[in-house]
Order: structure tokens, then C-alpha cells, then sequence
DNA sequence: CGGCATCCGCCCAGATACTG
DNA sequence: CAGTATCTGGGCGGATGCCG
């Protein structure tokens, strides 16, 4: 049973993200891919190529670059159009709906940007108090 | 090369999460994990004893709760104190360097709440348009 | 250029059993 | 109560090859 919230998933009531059949589950579990935050964020000052995408975010697959691209547009995040020139040039980019989102997620690469020195710093101490 | 943010990870300037180099990435990948979150917010209210961070936050496995909390517990976003009871206590709680990030990821959750309907309408409408 | 299909290794997560 | 240890399989993600 949930403390927290009684509020049950099923209904009537407020979602409740710590009930595992909460439908907000889906979203946390989408935000919680690894390349979803970055390909959404990168998207937010204007359309991009696939393979502008592919180069500028550094280290993803053009498998899970396809992959996450095609999740968020399903989710009606982003917008995929094809343009039919020789060779093919594919534009993806942000919906309003994404953008609120976008918005939401920014300040999470901000907060890493600006404590990832104090979570090294306690990762070193605690692994030195392991150690000794 | 990164266009966005010319900025490389190992030095003088400002770090770029779109390079994979760069040491905001882990703490990318860290919020990325499907329990961090929940967890950490979870924690924003006060202590929780471990089996009680079990039974609320409903799906989680004690091997899955282990892990993360001893990841939290190293990145210096939550403390852990065992009190020398029969049988023993242990109590997780949240760092000021914690707080700061629940504070950043709540809003998160709250997106999810308020959009998790828009985003399943654009599901069943991108999954009818790929069946017809 | 922008993908999809296939194969495959490896890690992650669940289940189970055991301990202080 | 609060974990650790071990095994196991399913899936994720990388590599490669092919296509419109």
C-alpha cells in the first residue's frame, strides 16, 4: 500500500508516480532513457537532420538515435518530416507539447553541469572510506 | 566535432553534455536510472527506513533498492545511518546536495502528471496512422 | 542520406537462498 | 530488519550489411 498517496492510478483519483501502475510511470520510464533528455533538449532551437543529430550528440548509435526519434514522435514530442529530394533529407523537430517538457528537463543538465564537482568529490570520499 | 557548444569537456571551459567525455554524462545517466528518481523524492519528506522504501515504492525489487540507494549514498544525495536496535535500523535520508536536486527533478513528475494524457492521445493516434 | 534487418555479446534485473 | 551472494535469462545496445 502507498502512504504517500492513496490516491489509486486507476480512476477518479490524482496519478500517484509511486504506484507501479500509474500511467506517469511511462513517462518517468521514457525520461529515464539515456538518450531521450539530450536528442529533446537539442531539438529545442530548431529542427535538425538526422545525421547532424547523429554527429553533434556524441557517442549515440544510429540505431538508438532511430530508436528514441521515433519513440518521442510517437509520444508527440517531436515531428519527423521528409523531404523528398535526392538523397532523401529528413527534418526532426520539436512540438509545443515537446517544448513544455524540454523546458522542464533543461534545468536537470543545468543542475549536472553545475554540482557534478561536489558528486565527484563525495564519490572519492566515499570510495576512499571503503577503501581504508 | 559539437557545433551547439563548442566547449570541450576536459578543461577550461564550460562543460557540454553533448560530449560523451564530458562528467556531466554520468550524472546524465544517473538521473536516467528508472528508480533515482523516485527515490530521491520519496526522500524529500524525511527518513525512511529501507523496508518502507520497499513496500511505497511499489515495483521496485530489495536488489534494485539496494543498488540505487548505495549509488545515492556515494554520490553524496542521501546519508545512511544504522541505528544498533534488535534487530537492526536502518534510516535514509536526504542531503542538502540532495535536496537541491529533488528540487530540480519534482517538476519532472509534476510534467508527468498534468501530460501523461496528451502524450497517450499522440500514442493511440500514431499507433492508428502506422495500422491503417 | 536516412534508415531497417539481422546477428550477437554482455550486462541488468529478477528470483531464490542465506546471513548478521 | 536489512541486506549480500549466486544463478539465470531476457533484453539492450553495438556492429555489420543492405535498401529506397
Amino acid at each position: 500500500m502507498v502512504i504517500k498517496n492513496a490516491a489509486k492510478a486507476d480512476g477518479q483519483n490524482r496519478p500517484n508516480v509511486y504506484d507501479a501502475n500509474c500511467p506517469t510511470r511511462v513517462i518517468l520510464d521514457r525520461i529515464a532513457d539515456k538518450w531521450t533528455v539530450l536528442v529533446l533538449t537539442f531539438l529545442e532551437d530548431g529542427p535538425v537532420r538526422f545525421n547532424a543529430l547523429r554527429r553533434q550528440i556524441d557517442g549515440i548509435s544510429q540505431k538508438m538515435l532511430a530508436q528514441t526519434l521515433r519513440q518521442l514522435e510517437r509520444d508527440g514530442l517531436i515531428t519527423r518530416t521528409a523531404i523528398a529530394t535526392v538523397p532523401v533529407t529528413v527534418e526532426y523537430a520539436i512540438t509545443p507539447l515537446g517544448r513544455t517538457l524540454a523546458d522542464t528537463i533543461k534545468p536537470l543538465t543545468e543542475w549536472a553541469e553545475h554540482y557534478f564537482g561536489d558528486v565527484q568529490r563525495a564519490q572519492q570520499q566515499y570510495d576512499r572510506a571503503q577503501a581504508g
